[in-house]
This record gives C-alpha cells, structure tokens and sequence, in this order.
RNA sequence: GGGAUCUUAGCUCAGCUGGGAGAGCAUCUGCCUUACAAGCAGAGGGUCAUAGGUUCGAGCCCUAUAGGUCCCACCA
C-alpha cells in the first residue's frame, strides 16, 4: 500500500475494497468464546421483496455502530443476519408476475407455486443483502438465516405444537378481518385505519302489526341483507314500548326482533341501530349476547353470495347503490348525509377490509402477554426513549387474541392435519402417517399457512439453533440491543418479547432502541407514491457509505424523526474530507521519520493540552455510546477533531515540525499520531471505511506493527489519568482566548491579513506569563505576530496601543498608525458595556442571600471567581479608555 | 374519545440529572497562508410557542392554552 494520499478524499472503489478485505479476514465473525463476554444485535430481518431504503440505511447503521463499539471494547461481538420470507408481500408480488405472464395462481397449483417461490427467493432474497454491505455492515453473514430455512421451520413447528398443546393456541369461529382482494385473513395489527368521505344514509323499516316505522342511520346499507335484529338501548324511553316487537327487513322480507343493548349510544342519531352480527365486530359481539342468527352475505372476493338474494353476485359498493334506490322507491329512505368516518384498510394493499365470520386458528393472548408486560415495567427491558413504553402498554393493556392463519401459500404451513373420516384433529411437530383415532392414512394437512410475524416473533432464539440446545444459543441469549423503528412495535417487538418468555424463559434482549422515520427534506414520509424516496444507494455512489451514515445519527435524538437533505450528506463528507487531509498532513510531515515514545517532560504544553483533551473526548463519547446517544456521541467526535486538532492543534504544532530540534519534531509527531490514531478509532463506528484507510495508511506510513492490523480489530480508546493534564488544558484554553481576541481586533480593525504585528503580553500572575511563554511560538501562525514580548507590568507601553483584554492578562499590540483612534475608543466602549452587564449579572446574583445559603458552594465559588476576573478587566479596559482621552 | 411527541437563529436540528443559549447549512467581511476553497479567519442573527406556577435560579420540572405530527380506540 502507498503511504501517498489523494489531496481529497473519494470513497469510490476504496469502501467496496476495504469490505473485501475484512470478509477475507473473518473480522464480522463471531464463534462461542467462553474467555470473552457476549454482545449480540440480531438485525430485523429486511423483507426478501425490500429494496434498500433510507429506514433500513438508518436501522443498520445503528446497529453496526454498536456492534463495532463493542467489538473493539473487547467484546465477543455476534450481529446476526438474515432475510424475512414476507409471506403476504412476496406472494402478492409472485402473483403479480405469474399475471404479467398470463398465468392464473389457481390454476398453477400450490406446489409449482412454491416452486417459483422459492426460484424468485434464490434470485431476488440476495439483493437486500448485497446493499447492506454497501452500508458496511458487519454482520456475521457465515450465520446468515431465513425466516422459512429448515431451522426456522422446525422451530415454528415445535411452538406452534407447544402452544397447541397448552391450549394457548386454538381453532375457532370469530369474527376477522378479510382482505377481499389478497384473499386472506389478516389480524388485528395490519389493518390501517383512514379517514373516508362517504354517507349517511337513513333508513326506516317497518314495525311489524303496527303502521309506524323505525328509523336508523347506517354507513353500510348493503350489510342490511344480513341483518338480523334492530337494537335500542335498554334505558331509552323512546323506545321502551318496541322492545321484544320484531320489524320488517325490507327487500329480504325477514322478520327481526327489537333488541335491547347498552351498547347502543342513545345520543347518536335516533338512538336506533341495525345489527349484522355476520359483518361487523360489535354487532358480531352483541348477537352473541341475544343469540342472534349470523347470515353471511358476501363471498371471499366481496361479491354478495346466495343469501343476498337478488343482489348476488354484485360487488358489495355495487349492491349498495342498487339497495338503496330500492329503499328508495319503497319510500324507506329518509335522508342521505354528507359523513366522514374512519374505514379500516389493509396495510399492504389499501382495500377496505371486510369484517366476516370464518373458522381461524388464534393465539390465545391474555396469560402470554403477562411476562411481556411485566419485563418492561420492572426495566428487566428497557425501551428506549422510555415513552415508548406508553404506546407498548396501550397495545398490551388491550390485547386480544392474534388471529394467525393466513389463506395463503408462501410461508409456514400450519402443522394441523384432520382425518376426512373421523374428523379428528391431529397437531404434529411430524407429519403423522394416520390417523390416531380411525387409522385413516389419507390425512389432510390444514391448507393455511402462518402469518409471517409468527416467525419473526422466533428470530431472536430461531436463528441461535433453537430448539436444539446449540452452544451458541446458550452463549449469545439473551440478546443485548433490538435496534428498530418504532412503526412495528406491535407487529414485532411486542410478540419476540412473549415469544422469549414462553419458549426460552428469558427475555429476547434487554434493550430496544428504537429509531424514527427518516423523511424527505419537507418533512414527507418518503413513499413510493409520492415519488420522493431518496435511494440510499445513489447517496452512497455520490458521496460515500461513511457519509449517508453520519448523515443519519448525527442531530437526532433516540425516537425522534429525521429531515433527510442533501445539504447535510454534504457536511458529513466534508468532514470525511477534513479528517482525511489532517492524515495527509501528518503524512506529508512523517518523511522517513521514526517516531519514538516522547517522555512527559518532552512534552510541550499544547502536546499535554491536546492529549487532554482527547482524554475527556473519550470519556464523553464511550458515556454517550453506552447510554445510546450516538448522535451526541458523533458530535463529540466531530468537535474534537475539527475543531481541536485540525483548528489548533496542527496549527500550533506546525512550527516544531518544520523546525530543526529533533526532538520537538518527535514529541509533536508523537502526540500527533497518538491523537490522529485515537480519532480514528473513535470515529471508526461511525465512518467504518475512511478511518480504516488512513489507519492502515498511517500504519503502514510508520512501519508500526504494534498497532492491529484494522482499526476495526484495535482496541477502543479508554480514559486514562496519564493523560489528565487539567492545568495545561486551563492553559491553552486561556492561549486561545487570546488569539481569538488578537484575531478579532484585527478584523475589526481591517488590519490587512499580511501585516505582521509584534505583541506585548502585560501579566501579573507568573504562572499565566509561563504558559504565554511556553506558547509563544505558535502566535507567529495563529496571530501574525514574529515576536512575543514578555512582561509583568506595563511600564513602556505606548499610550495608543491597541490593546486585548482578556482573563488575567492584556496584550498590546502596537498599530495606532493604522487604527483610527476613534474606532479604537468606540470598541474599548463597547467592552465596558459588555463587562458592565456582565458584573450587574454577577454582583446580584452573589448579593441575593437566598442564593448564597441555598445554591451549592461550588457554584458560589465560580461565581465569585468571575465576578473578581470581570472587576479585573474592567479596571484595565477603563485604563486604557482613559489613556486614550 | 385516549395517549405520545414536537414548537429553540433565516433553514434543519442538538441542548445529558435545572446553574451564563449551541452546531451544520445559509448570510455578510477578509483570505488561493506549502493538510484541506469539500478550506481558513472574523461577524451578524434567538422574549427558547403562549400564560401561569415551583425554585436562590427554568429552554429543561408542574399546570393550562394554541398549533403541528403520530399512534391507539371508535357511535351505527
């Protein structure tokens, strides 16, 4: 490798090289090690339909920032891979296809189906995969799984058997929610839920024996052909009188009963509603409770089936319309009003869902969720930001039992098979060669398959090799962090965790970090239909993986959502530029120099300040990272190395490195490549690829062979006293203070950049003019000043010099020819203006006597410090006001 | 109807357990200074949504209000 850098940074071609080599290497790679303490992150398994997008960019880069953090703490770090098979989504896409090419899902049959399944699996479920890497990902792909391989399988088998047996998992005859265009059954969790315009229509049936009729509101006139009683509320007096009477369904020419329910809200419309027990879950629910006959009137696609009489056949909006013009001509519409109302959708392909009444298998809720809830309540999980744990409560609290069976083909057949003969239900981890009741050979396995979540639910524990009692799942479980968006709490999290209880009797991790959406630059959810998705893949072409990543955790805090703009992939990769050119620059000074360990002593004062400096910079970022603060975390780094060893370090050091003292240019050199490497490292989670080139360059550059050969092997930087160098740091802090006001008074004054200026530094403390002295050098650089004049008083210093004020020291500089003499009153004026604010604010608050008993007494001691530090400058900024007069 | 969350510089957002308001971008001024113009130096810019309260002290804690976003439930 070429220890000469590009004189700007271009990840094109270098990132897909570095992947390579850490593949070759094994870095991602993680075996059962009983020396070393476990760190485990199993990825939400990405769809096998999915394209990369930027929801996906932010969860995984998430991921491998902790996953590398703790790696290179030392931990035995496993991030598991795999794919989700998406049972609905892949099979509506596969249907779509097989359509394009004029062949009908039925007619091919299930097993060429699976078939092409499988075939579109094996050419398609790579695709995810590959753009991960691009990400930099460092999954362990040697364990890569899929949500249907054998493993999985077997699991879903065994607790779908374990619950059956339990009783926790059951067949019954309930009311669900039906997609009439995917064909299926879904639960309660995937029906989305929209605003609708739509009517009112107000009905009145006839009151059987009397003249009078009953007059309702409904917002589903069709269902009317499967009415099959009227209710009221039992404390309406309106109605009092009609309860046990029975009414004329019109049309259909059926006799129903008045019934009396306290569901029925009085104060809505006439307090009179319809019930179709066969079409809607509350009136399903209350003709459970008055015994109510169910009529089915639809067919599976929502056409009207032969109980709706002269409507079958029609399209449910299509039998509406027909309806009510028949109503209508019989005089039985009252009225039709404008209505808006929320109508529940399918989440995958928007058709209004359609409540019907079939025979599905359920997973029984109430005592499963118990462990579920408990884990968060007692932080044995912990949901991070913790609000979350509302919105997971809010679902528990209300739980009811998962509707798991989907008429579906891709995905895991349910093990149930029941003898023609006999009847007899047989739930089997194998398949059973007959029956156990009648010796039946010929048994028919149940044509349904699961529904997807049901073995997402495993993931955690399927994917460590359970049910065997594999080394690796007894090592590796319970996992440590679930990195997810919020959007499936429900879907997802919530059903690992009781899922982790049930089968493993521990929880699946123990912290969920949950992230929010990523958005376009105007807020919008990015979505296909608007067209506004942004393809991580061309921000990664333009501008690199490590800046999409930074982009993406820097400015954000846990659970929030996140504006995606190009201005700031911008600012990441120029900051990528930035760290690459501080490396060139060491580069370029490194030559044939051999760098040996500098003894403190050698050290100079911005060496000591800078190390210090790094010190508390990974003090600050491992606390953040732990916490899950990233974005605060990235931050930090961001700071320290621009602002701290690009604006000032390498500036102040510039001289001893093109300077003659052999041994300055190696302490410089030292602490330079010290700093640069813990940067690096700090940095590596973050931006995996760039810190890993200019690491191995400056490996390479220094023929260092102590140091591991990837950075993303090395060692994590750690706090150390060595390096807690408080007075140098207070020093240095106080030797920029200065330059900036140098540099200000410059500016200000337009004094022209090329026009040097010697200064004189008035101190009175000794150990303040020693740091002055010890930084002389590098004004030279920093403030355009060839000579530094040292001195305790002031004697000999021109009247009309300019002169900086700042903590415990003035610096005069001599350039009253080129100043005009007014300006420099004017601005000394608007110093004593600051300063007279400033000790306004610090005189009351040390002469209020509350505060002085109550505020604590390092706070009172600040206090008082600043206030003498103010007094002080403004004594010397109304000197030399009057030296002016 | 219930709940969450947000409202901070022109824009996008940070602001950890309450102790002098920050960053990036944008704007203005001056610089091609031999790491970087994807850069350097300097500057301007904020009643921290509003109104109360707690506190020696509130962007941060409490209450209410307004507006935005989202989730859940749902009355036909």
């Amino acid at each position: 490798m070429s220890t000469e850098m590009e004189k700007n940074y271009d990840p094109k071609g270098m990132e897909e090289r570095i992947y390579n080599k850490w593949l070759e290497k094994k870095y991602f790679h993680a075996e059962v090690d009983h020396s070393k303490k476990p760190f485990t992150i199993v990825i939400p398994p990405p769809n096998i339909t999915g394209r990369l997008h930027m929801g996906h960019a932010l969860d995984e880069t998430m991921q491998d920032i902790l996953i590398r953090f703790k790696r290179m703490q030392g931990y035995n770090a496993l991030w598991q891979p795999g794919t989700d098979h998406a049972s609905i989504a892949t099979e509506v896409r596969i249907t779509d296809e097989l359509k394009k090419e004029g062949i009908d899902k039925h007619e091919l049959g299930r097993e060429k189906f699976l078939e092409r399944a499988w075939d579109w699996k094996k050419e398609y479920g790579g695709v995810i995969v590959d753009q991960l890497k691009k990400l930099g990902s460092s999954c362990d792909w040697d364990r890569e799984r899929f949500t249907m391989d054998e493993g999985c399988n077997r699991a879903v088998k065994e607790v779908f058997c374990r619950l059956y047996d339990k009783k926790l998992i059951y067949k019954g005859q309930k009311i669900i929610n039906w997609c009439p265009v995917c064909l299926t059954t879904i639960s309660d969790a995937e029906v989305e839920y929209e605003d609708q315009k739509s009517h009112l229509w107000h009905i009145k049936y006839p009151i059987i024996g009397t003249e009078d009729f009953l007059e309702f509101a409904t917002t589903r006139p069709e269902t009317m052909l499967g009415d099959t009683a009227i209710a009221v509320n039992p404390d309406d007096d309106r109605y009092k009188g009609l309860i046990g009477k029975k009414v004329m369904l019109p049309i259909m020419n059926r006799e129903m009963p008045v019934v009396a329910d306290s569901y029925v809200d009085m104060e809505f419309g006439t307090g009179v509603v319809k019930i179709t027990p066969g079409h809607d879950p509350n009136d399903f629910e209350l003709g459970k409770r008055h015994d109510l006959p169910i009529i089915n009137i639809m067919n599976d696609d929502g056409t009207i089936n032969e109980n709706g009489g002269k409507y079958a056949g029609m399209d449910r909006y299509e039998a509406r319309e027909a309806i009510v013009k028949e109503l209508d001509g019989m005089g039985l519409l009252v009225k039709i009003e404008d209505y808006t109302h929320n109508v529940g959708t399918h989440d995958r392909c928007g058709t209004t869902i359609e409540p019907l009444v079939k025979q599905q298998w359920f997973v029984k809720m109430d005592e499963l969720i118990k462990p579920a809830v408990n884990a968060v309540k007692n932080k044995e999980i912990r949901l991070i930001p913790e609000s979350m744990s509302k919105t997971y409560y809010n679902w528990t609290d209300n739980i009811r039992d998962w509707c798991i069976s989907r008429q579906l083909w891709w995905g895991h057949r349910i093990p149930a098979y029941t003898c023609p003969d006999c009847g007899e239900l047989i739930v089997s981890r194998d398949t059973p060669e007959k029956c156990p009741k009648c010796g039946n050979t010929n048994l028919k396995q149940d044509e349904d398959t699961l529904d997807t979540w049901f073995s997402s639910a495993l993931w955690p524990f399927s994917t460590l090799g359970w049910p065997e009692e594999t080394e690796e799942l007894k090592y590796f479980y319970p996992t440590d962090v679930l990195v997810t968006g919020y959007d499936i709490i429900f879907f997802w999290v919530i059903r690992m965790i009781f899922s982790g209880y049930e089968q493993m009797g521990k929880e699946p991790f123990k912290t969920v970090l949950f992230h929010g959406l990523v958005r376009d630059e105007q807020g919008r959810k990015m979505s296909k239909s608007l067209g506004n998705g942004i393809d991580p893949l061309e921000v990664i072409d333009k501008y690199g993986a490590d800046a999409l990543r930074f982009t993406l955790i820097t400015g954000n805090a846990p659970g929030n959502d996140m504006r995606f703009s190009y201005d700031r992939v911008e600012a990441s990769r120029n900051f990528a530029n930035k760290i690459w050119n501080a490396s060139r620059f060491v580069m370029m000074n490194l030559g044939g120099f051999e760098i040996k360990k500098a003894k403190e002593d050698e050290l100079r004062i911005e060496d000591k300040w800078i190390l210090s400096r790094m010190n508390s910079t990974v003090k600050e970022v491992t606390e953040n990272m732990e916490k899950y603060e990233l974005g605060i975390a990235a931050a930090k780094i961001y700071d320290f190395i621009w602002d701290d060893i690009c604006d000032w370090y390498i500036e102040m050091v510039k001289p001893r490195l093109w300077g003659n003292d052999v041994s300055a240019k190696n302490a410089a050199l030292y602490t330079l490549k010290n700093v640069l490497t813990a940067a690096l490292k700090l940095l590596h989670p973050y931006m995996p690829f760039v810190t890993e080139e200019i690491y191995c360059t400056l490996r390479e550059a220094t023929k260092d062979d102590e140091m591991p050969e990837s950075v993303m092997i090395s060692e994590f930087p750690v706090y150390t006293e060595e390096y807690a160098f408080t007075k140098e740091e207070k020093d240095v802090e106080l030797v920029k203070e200065a330059v900036r006001g140098i540099r200000n008074v410059r500016a200000s004054m337009n004094v022209a950049p090329s026009r040097k200026a010697d200064l004189t530094v008035v101190c009175e403390n000794p150990d303040v003019l020693k740091a002055f002295e010890e930084s002389s050098v590098f004004f030279k650089n920093l403030a355009n000043a060839p000579e530094m004049t040292l001195k305790s008083d002031k004697n000999g210093i021109p009247d009309d010099a300019v002169s900086v004020v700042i903590t415990n020291a003035v610096i005069y500089i001599p350039l009253a020819e080129l100043v005009d003499l007014k300006e420099e009153k004017a601005r000394l004026e608007k110093e004593v203006k600051r300063l007279e604010g400033e000790l306004k604010r610090s005189n009351a608050m040390l002469s209020n006597e509350k505060f002085l008993s109550k505020a604590p007494e390092a706070k009172i001691n600040e206090e008082k410090e600043k206030l003498k530090n103010y007094e002080k400058m403004m004594e010397e900024v109304k000197e030399r006001l009057s030296l002016l007069n």
